[in-house]
DNA sequence: GACTTGATTGAATACTCAATCAAGTCGTTC
DNA sequence: GAACGACTTGATTGAGTATTCAATCAAGTC
């Protein structure tokens, strides 16, 4: 094994353990026991735990679009049902985790209560490409939205309304929580559509 | 100082700390330190630390209408302002701390992430809560929304609405993203008041 | 004034943690 | 084939962790 396969497997393994245990709950000889790589391997690729937890927000950032957006909007073109099956997928990761499931980065932005500015940051940026990625959708629909409508803060929103319903969803591990959450949303979604004299809350 | 006033000041100590350094960051040496008190002591009135986190958390429980709204509702009569008002209760917590402040239930119910039953159902009884009081809000507003709206669901929408923006406001040290979000939600609220043919969620 | 109860003390325990280090292996280059 | 540097091994370190426990104390109660 090479050695950029050692510290991708250290950056996955971290991934998977940070996603189910948290950030705090892992410790490193729980990368190092997963991922079968040995201490001295893992602190010559990383000079200490808070170091992976930055590669690990790197993968996030620079793979959101092949893991996260490509896989969801496949086969969907209309820029507001985008919205509609980004959200669908954070259901489908919801129901087969029993409703255990929680963003990543939502998780991570709530764990760390005082976090190092790079780390900060990365999470600032992981929330900037998501919910950049959803006002791209408002951009697209332009036409179809309220005159004067903000697309960055209905991005900020929707990523808002995502963080929120599953984590109700998580806490009472009851996925109504997450679609009453969704369908209000919906609801004002579809009101803006409808041409309501609206949107202008910029 | 007789137990009861031990006990208290334990609790009192854990809920300040718990909020500045999280659950999982606070060790018992620091409630012990912090408040004075002696490990005996501590162990003498909860069996571990976790049961510190089950008194807090039915602390936080009792006293949502004296610590919580009774506050951020004085003076305040309109039933739809008072929703606001709690929001504004929040957006003050993020000033003062620099958008350091999150939301101590929020943030226990992303940091824990296989928590014990009786914790999970606490931070959950501590959500429903919150939105059963924002879902009366709505209740006492009936006659202004549309027919059919579902107050429940309402409610449990603006706690997404809060537990998001507050999220946002942290990680990104900008109040900015905490306003836009609210201002959304109110735009969103505005319309429901407005009559729009709407609330057919449910 | 003997006895009980509950609160308090703080040293000791058993354990986990992130991080280090010296000794090695391997591939590449001259 | 020698020399070099990148990588690997895994035992070890020492600080920090939650928790336990025997002993002491104060305040009742009969």
């Amino acid at each position: 094994m090479n050695a950029a396969d050692t510290r991708n497997r250290i950056l996955m393994t971290a991934m998977e353990l940070f996603w189910e245990k948290g950030y705090l709950s892992t410790s490193v000889s729980d990368i190092l026991s997963r991922s079968q790589v040995h201490s001295g391997s893992l602190y010559h690729f990383f000079p200490g735990k808070q170091d992976v937890l930055v590669g690990v927000l790197e993968l996030y950032r620079d793979g959101i679009d092949e893991m996260l957006l490509a896989p969801n909007w496949e086969g969907v073109d209309d820029p507001i049902e985008r919205i509609f099956a980004l959200l669908a997928g954070y259901r489908t990761h919801l129901i087969v985790t029993d409703c255990t499931y929680g963003c990543p980065i939502g998780s991570l932005a709530l764990e760390i209560h005082e976090p190092d500015p790079v780390v900060r940051e990365l999470m600032a940026a992981n929330f900037s490409n998501w919910s950049a990625a959803i006002a791209g959708c408002f951009d697209a629909a332009a036409d179809r939205l309220p005159a004067g409508s903000d697309a960055k803060a209905l991005g900020e929103f929707v990523l808002t309304v995502m963080e929120g319903a599953v984590m109700q969803a998580r806490t009472y591990r009851d996925i109504g929580y997450f679609d009453r959450n969704i369908a209000v949303l919906r609801d004002y979604i579809t009101t803006l559509l409808a041409g309501a004299k609206s949107g202008s809350f910029a």
